[in-house]
This record gives C-alpha cells, structure tokens and sequence, in this order.
DNA sequence: AAGAAAACTGGGAGCGCTTCCAGCGACCAT
DNA sequence: ATGGTCGCTGGAAGCGCTCCCAGTTTTCTT
C-alpha cells in the first residue's frame, strides 16, 4: 500500500526482507503454527512495507483449490439471464461468499460454447463448486452436474429428477395459497395458465393449482399452456377466453405472463377483479403498478441466492446438506 | 469425454500417450508450429481419449495471464445490483467474452470488504482486466482504477472526473431529447426530477434538461431532486407540486422516479397527460405497464455491456481505445 | 552431392505458492 | 547428566503448464 509496484511483490521477496525462510512466510500468512512471535511480527511488517498480495492463482496450484465457486445459468435462451430474478439472486449469493475468501464467476451457457465449458467445469474441477439453475426441460448437463466430482447444488428443482442438494421456493404450495385464495373468494370457476411445462416452477405451480381445487372440489380444466413470457400469457388469456368463456378467476404462473393476460381481458371488456379475479406469482416489481395491481405469490429470492450458497460452502467443507424449500407467501392486492 | 476420470488428467499424461514430449503436445494444444503432423495427429487423438482439459490455474501461472476479466460494482449500496439494469449489462457482456477464452467474475464490491478486494485487483493484476461501473459519487476506488495497470473500463462516467476508457449512454443527449419532445408538445412550464447528482447520470440528464430549456427560452428553475429510487420520486414530485403548482409537464430523470412521482399526481388529482405530460429514462420493463404507460427515454443496455466488453478486450490486446457514447432515444406513450 | 536453411524435437528451467520433512536447539522429567 | 518431547526452522519437492534453447532431422540450394 506504499507505493504502487510494477512488477508483483512476490513472498520470496517478504520472506527475505523479513529475515525469514519463504516456509516461515508462507505459514505466518496464512496464520499456521510453528512460527515464533518475532519472526511472525517481522513477516507482518515486511508484508505491509511491500504491500504483497498473495497471488492467487499460484495458491490455487499448490493448494488445488481454485478459489472461486460459478454461478452457472444453463438455457436455451440467450436472454434468459435479463431476467430480474437473477439479478436478486445474485445479490444473495454474493452477500454470503462476501464473507468467504471464495471469488463469483458466472456462466452464461447459453450458446454450444458455453454448455461446452459447462460441462468441462462439471467434469474437471477447475472451480470449488457450482450452483446451477438449468432453465430447460431436459438438459442433459442437469444431470451430469448431479453426479459431478464437484460439488454442484441446484437452484430450483428441474422436472426430469430430484438433485442431490437443491434450494428450490415452495412452488407447489404457493400456487396452493392462490388458488385457496381465489376459493375463498367465492370463485368457483378457476382456470390456469401455466408456465413452461418442462421447468420445475412450471410443473409444481400447475401441480398446487390443481390440489388446492381437488380440495375444494372444483373443476381443474380450464387451463391453458404458458411459457412465463408476457406475450405467452396474452396467448393464453385468449386461449382461455375463447375456450371457457364462463370462468371467473385465473391462476397465472407469473406475474409476467398475468401482465400479458390482463392486457387481454381489458381488451375483452372483462373487468378485474368484478369479473375475473387474477393471480399472478413471483412478486416482481411491476406487480406493483399494474392496473389493478397485482395479487401475487412471492418468493424469497435473495434468500434463494443466500441458500444455495450457504449449501455450496457446506458441501465443500464436507457437508451433506437436505434439500431446502423456501416458503412463500401471498400477497394481496386490488386484481382479486 | 469416454470416461469420468477421477484425478485430474495432466498434459505429461497426454504426452505420453501420444508417444511426444510434453513440449510437443503443449505445441499442439495451443496449435503452435513446429509440430509433425504425425505427432500433431497422435496429440489430437490422445486428447480426445484421456478427455483432456487444460489446467487454467497452471496455464495462468505460467503464462501471467489470468484468463478471467471482472465486473466489479462499486457502491455504497448492497442492493445496487438487485437493479434489473445490471442484469442486461451482464448479458451484453457475457455474449461478448462467449466468443473468448475468458471468463466472467462479478465483484459487488458493497462492503468495506468487498472495495479491499477491488482495490487489491486494481493493484495487483490477479486479473487481466476489471470493467468497473461505480455508484457513488466520491468513489476513491473510481480514480485508483483510472490509473491501475490493469486494465480498467468503466460503465458510466464518474462526475468527478472523465476516465481514459469508458463507455456510456447518451445521457445529456437523452434528456434532451425528452424535455425537447415536451416543448414540442406545447408545455412551457416544464420541471424536473434529477437523480443522484453525485452519479454522472444524474448531472448528465439534469444538465441535458437544462440546454433544451435554454434553446427553447423557457424557464429551467422547477427543479427537486432526487435518488433513482421510486420512493424519491414521489418525494420530489411532492415537493415540485407544493414548490411550483403551475408546471404542466415533467422530465423525470428515471422510470423508477417517474412511478413514483406518477401515483403522487394521482393523489393529488391531477390528470397525466392532460394536466401534467411525463416524460421517464430508461425504459424498463414496467414503464410499460403504468397508468398510463411511459413516455421515457431508452437507453441501449445490452450494447453498453457489450461494447465494455469490447473495449476491454481491446485494451487487453494493447489498443488504445477512445471513449464511446452510446446513443438514446425516445419511445413515445400515453404520459405525454 | 555438399552445405545451409528450415522444421522439428525434448530437456529443463521457471511461474509463486504450499507443505512435507529432517535438523535443531530448548526444556523437562528422570 | 541423559534421553525424550516439542516447537521452530528452512531446504526442497512439487502443483501443471509454457517456452526458451540446444540438438537433430529434413529439405532445399547451387
């Protein structure tokens, strides 16, 4: 912190103005035993005179530890990461490795390229762990990851299996929670439009609508296939209106895809909430200032990050982590 | 890729396989010259067989050069990134690095932890290149990364000073653009509501506000100021209405500001467009989706990462970049 | 066919760090 | 005194890769 050095400081360079052996040096910087107080005290001093950094990646070489644990997003969709939620998520994941001498890398794999250097990560440890969210139904690297060498823990849960250690939000039952919702509403003719069905959130928000009118004893087949898109839940919206002209309620399982669908029921001259009450899921920003604004399920997403991060570092300190599933709540507000 | 191996297959391995030295299959891997295409052949094959992946942590060791770039946030602010906007910025850039060998760290650099590590980096190349975007006003670090030897881009420009490399949107032009379209429209009291002024968005919008008021001849004096957030927003708004009663139209420097100033107007009953025209910045997502949607100014996120993922790639390679202005413009709605 | 140039080849010295190990005094109990 | 423990200490061997260099082979001139 001295001065600025051209070249980098390097621990010969400390242990010699210490005084000391490069052994001596190396252990007082990393605080092992067996290292007397003054030459400790030296060793110290020399560091903050030279300003040395220890350099990271020839740590990692003689440790075989990398240091960095990556953020894997695994799509078909390029823009699949603009999505806000992962902004959130990051924000939790960093806020605990902040505490961690562990560095964030993220990896967009969207295109060849990328699931390529997915799976090579996958396969030869050159990162401390993985957290991935797979966005697509039936990826194969989803599975890899799961037996991987390295420890990899899942951000949702995918549809084709059950990971080893995931953090997932309680899709299932939030979908529940709105769906009773708009029971108890008095609605009795509660359609769907569902996400995209070959994603865990998809499946298990149709699963909870469907359980929650099994319960009440409605019927569960106005329903209508979304992709979590706004323009899909448009689609849907006039699928449904063309299809079931007579419902009163729908369960969307976005919010995104219920802004697509209230455009569409404005467009039709229904009204909301006198006519069809509307629920959408995730909480996003936007919910807030829809006309009307939006009853939602929310979900914990930074805590989502948090999680999966403190369940990566687990699993790295040797761990054996349980799944964890994050509650979530209703939020209510004027569409219902 | 034929089989799972346990350890870590090494490049003597693949030499020896192959029947070369260790030289010769480096050659090939990197596809240097000096190779027989026998050997060349035999390497290739080797590879393939072992399911040979490179050590990055050696390869970075021995060659001083780290194979990774960062996006280093620096703010007072720990949710800063929560902010959809970064979300894009990461997938321009991420499609940028795809065609690369170099990945992608993310430093939210929030904590007084977090800035040592950006301050480390700056100073102590353990990367080949950071791509800073810094949030406040009097960052110390801001000025320290101009002058690092490391490379340094830098998203946005600082108001303190103007850095060597950067790239950013057309801020001042933008503003313009707005205030301009609201005299086109015929308004002549025309307020504002500034963002931060100790982030170079925020002067550079107030300050493009203020030449459009000059050209026109109108008065620029209506102004509140305040923080990005929604909630500032309607503080401002609040204070403007009480301030200047009279004004019909406002350049509100952020979408988020301009949600919030647009449910204040509600309240105190005063008609957008009729009564007052509202001009927002940004086009995010939701600015679709208000009552009634937003007029704003968008701004190119994606091509802001990309093109700081350009530049850096450039100073990598030792170019000498100029800074680039990306352009703005203006998507008309209902709020005018 | 002889000499020079060009292409190949593998040995070996690092890159900066951690960590094992053998050597040493100091110190205690016998 | 004597043998044994124990905390320090620095030498040295890697971690897996790149790249210089000196030596060997091939190819091309004239």
């Amino acid at each position: 912190m001295t001065e600025i050095p051209k070249r980098q400081v390097t621990l010969d360079e400390v242990a010699e103005r210490a005084g000391v052996s490069r052994s001596a040096a190396s252990r007082v910087i990393n605080n092992a035993p067996h290292v007397s107080k003054a030459k400790r005290e030296a060793v110290r001093r020399a560091v903050l005179d030279l300003g040395y950094v220890p350099n990271a990646t020839a740590r990692a070489l003689a440790t075989q530890q990398v240091g960095a644990v990556v953020l894997a997003i695994s799509s078909d969709n390029p823009q699949a990461f603009a999505d806000p939620f992962f902004a959130e998520v990051v924000v939790g994941i960093s806020a605990v490795l902040e505490e961690t001498e562990l560095e964030l890398m993220l990896l967009l794999a969207t295109s060849a390229r990328g699931q390529t250097r997915l799976e090579q990560l996958l396969r030869t440890r050159q990162t401390d762990g993985v957290m991935l969210m797979s966005m697509h139904g039936d990826d194969p690297l989803a599975a890899l990851a799961d037996k991987a060498e390295v420890p990899v823990v899942f951000g949702g849960c995918p549809v084709t299996f059950e990971p080893r250690y995931y953090v997932d939000a309680d899709n299932r039952g939030g979908a529940r929670l709105a769906t009773e919702h708009l029971v108890t509403l008095g609605r009795t003719r509660i359609a769907t439009i569902t996400g995209r069905m070959d994603e865990g959130a998809g499946t298990a928000r149709y699963k909870g609508y469907q359980e929650a009118l099994a319960v009440a004893g409605l019927d569960a087949g106005r329903v209508a296939h979304g992709d979590f898109s706004e323009a899909g839940g448009s689609r849907a919206m006039a699928e449904l209106l063309a299809g079931h002209p007579d419902l009163d309620a729908v369960f969307v399982a976005s919010d995104q895809m219920a802004i697509g669908a209230l455009r569409v029921l404005k467009d039709a001259g229904r009204s909301v909430p006198d006519d069809v009450a509307i629920v959408g899921f995730n909480d996003v920003i936007s919910a807030r200032h829809t006309e009307p604004p939006l009853t939602t399920v929310r979900q914990p997403i930074q805590s989502l990050g948090r999680e999966m991060a403190r369940m990566l570092l687990g699993l790295i300190a040797g761990e054996t982590p349980t799944p964890l599933i994050l509650p979530t709540r209703l939020i209510k507000r004027s569409s219902t």
